[in-house]
DNA sequence: GAATGGGTACTCGGATATAACTTGTCCGAGTCTCTTAGG
DNA sequence: CCTAAGAGACTCGGACAAGTTATATCCGAGTACCCATTC
């Protein structure tokens, strides 16, 4: 089982998202440079957030991302969502079916016990990601990083804030 | 995020490895048989089963494959863990530490906070996972299972059973 | 009749190809801004 | 001086390749059994 990297991609640039003042904006070129990312692939997780509605776009000259509500109304498990799409981990294939021993779809009318203990898991999985926001995430960040890199990243942002 | 099909087909070896009696066992071409899955492909993946301790191989003629212990005394997270390896879904790639407003690594002497709320969910789901034994399954399997479908499943273990 | 040695067949184990997916890149459609010309 | 139209540049959005992992397969090493031969 593995993450996509993007999904550290997108939860790292919420959380710059989340930092900017109500209304400005930034356009995915700066996101990929201020992250040190590949600026055509974070282009394309940041689509997939603009579907999923957490994130806004603006086109033209002055325009680009921003958050499409409060960061601590935005759950992780959104973002992870919308990056890694909504599909189970565990995926059951009805084998219990198959074989020798296996007989037609009318006799387990119930899903497979064993799909049944590997579901449970994600969903203790995504109750816990539900529990952290955005917001969260982005306080804890500020908080974690020294003054001087601070200092350096609110240079930077404000240059190139829109 | 995806899980490996072989978990699945491990899962269910298990659980028909725990319904044989003590001392028993049962190739790995037979296992693949009952299941219907490719019998090569599976093989490896019993393989890792036995390299982790859950499973013995008996080699030779009558040779095969039975749990190494009590099948209430295995967990669901070992096996998982046996086929798809202990490595944590979210990798963090330390993405702070680059770009214009990043430091060096001495800056972050704690992991990052993204990190840190996702191998919380991990370790949630883990929990979830370790909570639920083979034993578990293979029982629930056998109530979930109509009267002829157990009986043609007796018949035909029985017949290729060591 | 019992024991022993060799052959045989069956088992697991690791090395080897193919397919799917993640990662990475590009170019086109749309939109806002700035400039310039006219009133 | 003000207005408006046009050109330009910058943005996002979806379509198009390359690398990596999961999937699938094969063949070789080892072992227990069976049988024939000998005592």
């Amino acid at each position: 089982m593995r993450l996509s990297e993007g999904v550290e991609w997108a939860l790292h640039c919420c959380c710059l998202l989340a930092s900017l003042p109500t209304g400005s904006s930034l356009p995915a070129a700066r996101l990929a440079e201020f992250h040190g990312v590949p600026p055509a692939y974070l282009a394309k997780h940041l689509q997939a957030l603009s579907r999923a509605g957490i994130i806004t776009s603006v086109s033209g000259p002055r325009g680009g991302y921003q958050l499409a509500r409060p960061a601590d109304g935005i759950t992780v498990e959104e973002v992870v969502d919308a990056v890694e799409g909504r599909t189970r981990a565990f995926r059951c294939s009805e084998i219990r079916q198959r074989g020798p021993a296996g007989g037609p779809a009318s006799w387990y009318p119930a899903p497979c016990g064993i799909a049944r203990v590997m579901w449970e898991a994600e969903d203790a999985w995504r109750r816990s990601l539900s529990g952290h926001t955005v917001a969260e995430l982005a306080a804890a960040g500020v908080e974690a990083t020294p003054r001087e890199g601070l200092e350096r990243a609110v240079r930077w942002v404000t240059e190139f804030t829109r």
